[in-house]
DNA sequence: ACGGAGATCTTCT
DNA sequence: GAAGATCTCCGTT
């Protein structure tokens, strides 16, 4: 699809992060993942979220409350950053009311400011393959443990979300999230919770070999 | 284009 | 001691 690139923004507020997970995963598609490095403004389109939620077995919050997953339990609209697979940095948006662990796990996103420093940062890679997945997205854009627990929701800690024209329903797709590990049970390992752009090109590459539904 | 394996280390069992 | 909300490299097609 055409993405509107000239709308004006405005910074998500908290109300918007205080809703079901699964509502802010559908709603932050087509959002402005923002970020300031060195005063430059470096930004991308969100094409790509999974939910997780508060009972479900393969949300990081399930087996309750550690150091690692505090985040999740906290304000909604600050961030939770963890490293996984021992060297990648995946960045959540914390949803739902304080004391409901929830998170919105940005999968992917599409370049839009500052792509001379996220070029710097993918360097050697082809374009195509500077954000389409949760880790790229992250090393794109300098995200790591440093911007854990940070508020979205200002510009004070230079990383941020911008609404932009709300996605139609029929530009979006759902199916089941990514990586999950091979003892989580059902309903939740098949469960719909990845929400993604139709035909959207930067979108995670390890995802391109599961299916693909319209809502 | 696709598939398999190694990387690398924190967190929790 | 094992398992990750993954990426990259290197093989083969």
């Amino acid at each position: 699809m055409s993405i509107d690139t000239t709308t004006t923004m405005a910074i998500l507020k908290r109300d918007f992060y205080n809703r079901n997970a699964c509502q802010v995963a559908r709603d932050l598609l087509g959002a402005h993942l923002v970020r300031f490095i060195n005063d430059q403004r470096v930004s991308g389109i969100i094409v790509e979220t999974e939910a997780y939620r508060d009972g479900d077995a393969a949300s990081h919050a399930y087996r309750g409350r550690t150091s690692r997953n505090t985040p999740m339990w906290q304000t909604p609209g600050i961030s939770y950053v963890y490293l996984t697979y021992g060297m990648h940095w995946l960045l959540n948006a914390v949803v739902e009311p304080e004391n409901a662990p929830a998170a919105v796990l940005i999968r992917a996103i599409q370049p839009l400011d500052g792509l001379d420093i996220i070029a710097e940062n993918r360097y050697g890679r082809p374009p195509r393959e500077w954000t389409n997945g949760p880790a790229r997205t992250t090393m794109a854009l300098n995200i790591n443990a440093a911007q854990n627990q940070v508020d979205l929701t200002s510009q004070s800690d230079g990383l941020w979300i911008e609404s932009a024209d709300p996605i139609p329903d029929s530009d979006v797709c759902t199916g089941p999230r990514i990586g999950l590990g091979k003892n989580v049970p059902e309903p939740w390992r098949s469960i719909p919770w990845r929400w993604w752009l139709k035909d959207n090109p930067h979108v995670s590459h390890i995802s391109k070999k599961s299916n693909v539904e319209p809502i």
